[in-house]
DNA sequence: ACCTGAACACCGTTCAAGT
DNA sequence: ACCTGAACACCGTTCAAGT
């Protein structure tokens, strides 16, 4: 949310207002969105800033500590994401779809956030309002935590997978023919299926609605609409989607 | 670029013979295990190996190569997991556990893996058996595609967490209250399913059962209730590998 | 074919010294 | 309170020179 309002030109050597904490941080941010953490050097990020590399340590530290500050600051990012819609239903697809999109905003602060160990405390505040929701549609105790949990892991997996297709080696026409011959086995749709680089936000929202509708018992929502599937006997397992 | 040298075999258990690309490869995958890929500095490798720094250069190129080295490595040795088990329930389950396993004993090397956009690939030959599986229970088509992923993003999910908690700073007593008060929402045995530290293999295995029985359609497998397992030690998993 | 030390450019960090 | 350059230890890499 906190956006570059840095009237600061980086004009190496040019005299500017005095250097501030805030934008140090907002430098090496922008320094780590698009190179990574490696990317961040002192050196280049007092060029950036018209400094001496010297004067960064007087607001940070040093850089091991400036990358906790990134860490800490991400986290709260994350942590002020909030539900929107009218059923638990759409809130807890809103809820998936928010932390998808801001996940896959900063890849590299991600991977650190999950290097310090706080990838938990990240997503806090995300996971007491998915329980909201889940506990709104009606699931209680082990239920709800495994309700939660599913969503949680299935927006991660998801944003890995596409996080590694962006940076993935060319193979992207070449792929389908790892699935063709004998290993989707006379399923040709199956293939398509798993092979495929489609648009992946529609490929997330599928999935997800699908595991929701798995998840959640139907009828605390109007816009259920699917027919009820029959699980035998004691199993409640997640069922599919459309 | 350098080639590599023929496969020459060094005495077993002597420490120094003449320098190979693989004792290279086997030093350097040693310091990433226990250090991560930035504990790796050629000059400590070199040491390791008793040699000069620049011996290590006409094995491997330069570091980048080296790393990528080992990250292939780590692909294949990934791509060598097997399923095991009579049903193909238990063959998904023994899928993920020697997966995650697997993952959870090179997290340095399996974040590599990611940062150079190999997961999928990583992934692809435990993809295919866990196809293979769903298909002999039943499932078709998207079906099937949705059930595999559901699985791979599970066993990613958790190993994450997992991963997470091991370098996550104290907070584990502190945790619960985290939860107490309004955020579990009058549902205790809630608030102890999320806040709880228990043995992680015995929940993953617990809710990758569920989601199992959940994805595959009953009737394909006997065990479905069986109170078979209640030891504690890895049975499953083939110890394969180098 | 394999190994070596010297040398270079870059890095994070400390510190005495400035204002 | 803030900023600075010099200096140090460490890094990856190149290269001419050894065997």
């Amino acid at each position: 949310m906190p956006t570059p309002p840095s009237p600061r030109r980086p004009a190496p050597g040019q005299p500017r207002a005095t250097l501030t904490r805030e934008a140090v941080l907002d430098a090496a941010a922008s320094l780590v969105r698009q190179h990574g953490p490696q990317g961040l050097t002192m050196r280049k990020l007092a060029a950036e800033l018209g400094t001496a590399v010297t004067s960064i340590y007087w607001h940070v530290g040093n850089r091991e500590s400036l990358l906790d500050a990134l860490v800490e600051r991400t986290v709260r990012e994350l942590d002020e994401i909030r539900a929107r819609g009218a059923t638990p239903r759409a809130r807890v697809l809103s809820l998936a779809r928010t932390l998808r999109r801001e996940l896959l905003a900063r890849p590299h602060l991600v991977a650190m956030v999950h290097e310090r160990g706080l990838t938990e405390r990240m997503f806090l505040s995300a996971q007491q309002a998915l329980l909201h929701e889940v506990h709104a549609a009606g699931l209680r105790g082990a239920r709800a935590a495994e309700a939660v949990r599913a969503v949680q892991f299935t927006v991660i997996g998801h944003v890995l997978v596409e996080r590694n297709r962006e940076r993935a080696p060319v193979q992207r026409p070449g792929e389908p023919d790892l699935w063709d011959t004998r290993t989707a086995e006379d399923d040709r749709a199956l293939a398509r299926a798993l092979a495929r680089a489609p648009d992946a936000e529609r490929v997330f929202t599928t999935s997800l609605r699908a595991l929701v509708n798995g998840l959640l018992p139907p009828g605390t929502d109007g816009s259920a609409g699917s027919p009820d599937r029959s699980s035998g006997g004691t199993s409640d397992g997640p069922s599919d989607g459309p």
